[in-house]
DNA sequence: AAGGTAATATAGGACATACTATATATTTAA
DNA sequence: TTAAATATATAGTATGTCCTATATTACCTT
């Protein structure tokens, strides 16, 4: 992040994606800019899609495939899931953004 | 969290501790009980002293004995990266606030 | 068909966050 | 002064997030 210690901040990649997914379906590579777009840095291949096989594992995702391109999406499951971890989220980090 | 199958949350422990002690000084207990009120189950012993640990080590937090307990208070440098890692975190998380 | 590029995938490793369990130190109660 | 309680600390283990390779797959040129 910075030129001296800052916390460490790494974590929440899954939930940061069920999150963009539950706005719309997106394939790996437009993700990964999104994520580029908040974070400064672009996650590596070998980050994101073990992230995205993990997810589609647990049935919170689905992945189609559009000729060069899979395109996720989020399954019912996978909403509820978002749901919930945004509202745990919201309670955890909430009083941050005060001010 | 639930009862059923949500994204894993565990990250940014240190910067939230960081945090909490950017509002004031505390000691090990009181954070744990804060982060509780939070996360909704209170850090074990295990998980918090280390954490408090790696702080002190790369002077972002100091520690002073008062009979029973330890408060810690946040240094200079500790308030430098609080600040930085918090404008990092809006920058990544704060859309998920909106709505 | 052959080569190049973009997108996806996997192997192997590092590290912070978690846990359980155990140990130590200090205060308070009996 | 033991005993119990509270606070802090450490050892050992597991897992998700990261990385750097390297490999595969599909499309697009030529």
């Amino acid at each position: 992040m910075g030129g001296y210690y800052e916390c460490d901040m790494r974590g929440m990649l899954s939930f940061q994606i069920l999150w963009l997914l539950s706005k719309g379906p997106m394939h790996g590579e437009e993700m990964a800019k999104e994520l580029e777009r908040r974070r400064g840095e672009k996650p590596k291949a070998g980050t994101i899609y073990p992230a995205l096989k993990e997810l589609r594992n647990h049935k919170l995702i689905e992945g189609k495939r559009e000729g060069k391109t899979i395109v996720y999406h989020i399954t019912p499951e996978g909403r509820m899931s978002a749901k919930h971890s945004l509202k745990y989220f919201v309670r955890c980090f909430g009083d941050m953004f005060e001010g």
